[in-house]
DNA sequence: TTTCAAACTTTGTCTTGCAAAGTATCGCTT
DNA sequence: AAGCGATACTTTGCAAGACAAAGTTTGAAA
């Protein structure tokens, strides 16, 4: 009916759904930005930015500008990693709808 | 931008949001047909299945037939609480294409 | 009454999320 | 130079939860 298994845990996690969402939608993101819009603590938000990094799917970008500054974007990897996690939450939805 | 608090994390896991668009689709599921097509333990399925009764999104019928046999469906609130978490998912669809 | 299957419960392990506090590094200010 | 503040991380500790395996209960059929 659908494929659960291919329901990528390391993105399903709510906190790195969400930054996967937030990276999907620019080309980058700063840690700053990704702390206010998320509301998550340091601690947190970095243990997950590392467990997406480490499964490749995030870039870690670190200059400094005026302040030093972090910045995160999807690899292409992650981008294909995400769209199929998006395929399978499609199939979710319809699926969902009672078929007549 | 989207509402991650909503995604209710009793639904969010893994199992019980199988679980849970499973029994959306139809009136009714047997616990043998849910673990069958889940792949779930006895034990696990069960457990998450309580879980799901416990907020008041599961409701739980046995009877005896051929066989024992307990049989689960969404109550009202469950599958409003479904809708509303269905309805989070689009929101993160449609954020994920990259707006131009 | 032995047997079998369904539907649990119990037990134990192991992972993981999460926050709070601490650390290192860099600029800016005084 | 010394101190200050912000960023970005690390460490620590706890609590929750997933999961499987094995044991238990219950009812029906043989």
């Amino acid at each position: 009916m659908f494929d659960f298994e291919k329901l990528d845990k390391t993105i399903h996690e709510k906190g790195r759904l969400g930054i996967m969402t937030l990276l999907a939608t620019r080309p980058s993101w700063s840690f700053q930005d990704l702390k206010a819009e998320l509301k998550m603590s340091d601690g947190n938000l970095v243990t997950h930015l590392r467990t997406l990094h480490d499964a490749g799917h995030v870039a870690v970008t670190k200059e400094i500008l005026d302040r030093p500054q972090t910045s995160y974007a999807l690899t292409a990897k992650g981008r294909k990693a995400f769209q199929e996690y998006l395929a399978v939450l499609e199939q979710i939805i319809n699926a969902s709808r009672p078929h007549p």
